[in-house]
DNA sequence: ACGACTTGTCAACAACTGTTTACAAAAATT
DNA sequence: AATTTTTGTAAACAGTTGTTGACAAGTCGT
């Protein structure tokens, strides 16, 4: 067992500690929503250091949330399936608590500072990088609609958790969602 | 022209200036971003009458937003058109600073006490009243479909506005979505 | 025109925000 | 072992937040 107190030192070690519990507070609270001190309190160190290592809040945003925007893990498996995987990543055992990008874009969209710079990096880490998967067709607008709908889905079931009570409307709505997504995959 | 100062006292017309006001700002900051302050100066009004009229800060969202989140008069007409008049609300004349209730609690869910009391409205305003209009099987699956759907337009183009650039994608997108949502009225 | 009630104003409150400064402790370098 | 550099701590800063209480001004019934 570590002892709580004098612990070595690390910045990096640190610095990880504060993305990871920013990452965390910034999907639970959104940007104005998690304080810098809650953050660091979170991340077990002291609240200047926040600003020592990335400057201010903004800057800690940049560090912990923005690099986590990306599918690539979902886009590099077999694209038949990729209806499915995002129906079952919604639906079946739901990690609540997880450090969620598009949460912590979504709760922070008041911010417009905050929002603009999620805006670029969404464009191409999702909607190009989706289309770029996609053959067939009208590429570009199948995968806007790929995102609106999967963005739509992660906001009603992770954002405002408005989801079907019963066990069989749950597992009908994840079926529906998996071929319409498929669908539009396919082309 | 109206005299700047010393207009008529009207209790009824100040909340209601107070309301409008709330119902921009909500929409546009989010429940945490919206200062008491700042709706009351877009009101034209001091702030203690906030805490006057509506209790509390919560008190005013709840007058405000959550009494808008209804989609009555867009079931009311002819749902063999649903989807286009969707889409066309969305890719057509898009107003920018429009008050919408659906803007205001996606931006104000960092915040879990907004957050529940828009859920169970949302619940039986959007899903229900849905599903209620639709005929044939799987009726409840269709609107929760449609309900995603709609907020994840919602979510790309009014608030992190990531929209199509070239206008004839922007057109190909909306009737895409157009035909997408028509088709899940249909069943 | 008087009094009672309503409506609006002002100033202050305690709590919280992000950030900075001065300083102590540990580690690295000499 | 002494010194410089890195890493962490504590306190304070200036500003903002929602809310409140005391008071002024307008409105209405008599």
């Amino acid at each position: 067992m570590e002892s709580v107190k004098s612990k070595r030192r690390d910045s990096e070690a640190t610095a990880a500690a504060i993305v990871t519990a920013a990452a965390q507070l910034f999907s639970q609270r959104g940007y104005d929503g998690a304080s810098t001190r809650e953050i660091a309190e979170r991340a077990g160190v002291n609240v200047a250091l926040i600003s020592r290592y990335f400057g201010s809040k903004e800057g800690l945003f940049e560090a912990s949330v923005l690099p986590m925007l990306s599918i690539k893990t979902l886009l590099s498996q077999d694209m038949a399936t990729f209806g499915a995987r995002i129906a079952g990543y919604y639906f079946d055992g739901l990690p609540e608590k997880a450090a969620d990008p598009i949460l912590a874009v979504i709760r922070s969209s008041g911010n417009e500072a905050v929002t603009a710079k999620a805006r670029d990096r969404l464009r191409q880490q999702f909607i190009d990088a989706i289309a770029e998967k996609l053959r067939g067709p009208e590429a570009k607008t199948r995968a806007a609609m790929i995102i609106m709908t999967v963005s739509g889905v992660d906001l009603m079931v992770r954002v405002l958790r408005v989801v079907p009570e019963h066990e069989d409307e749950r597992a009908a709505l994840r079926d529906r969602l998996a071929r319409d997504i498929q669908a539009l995959v396919d082309g």
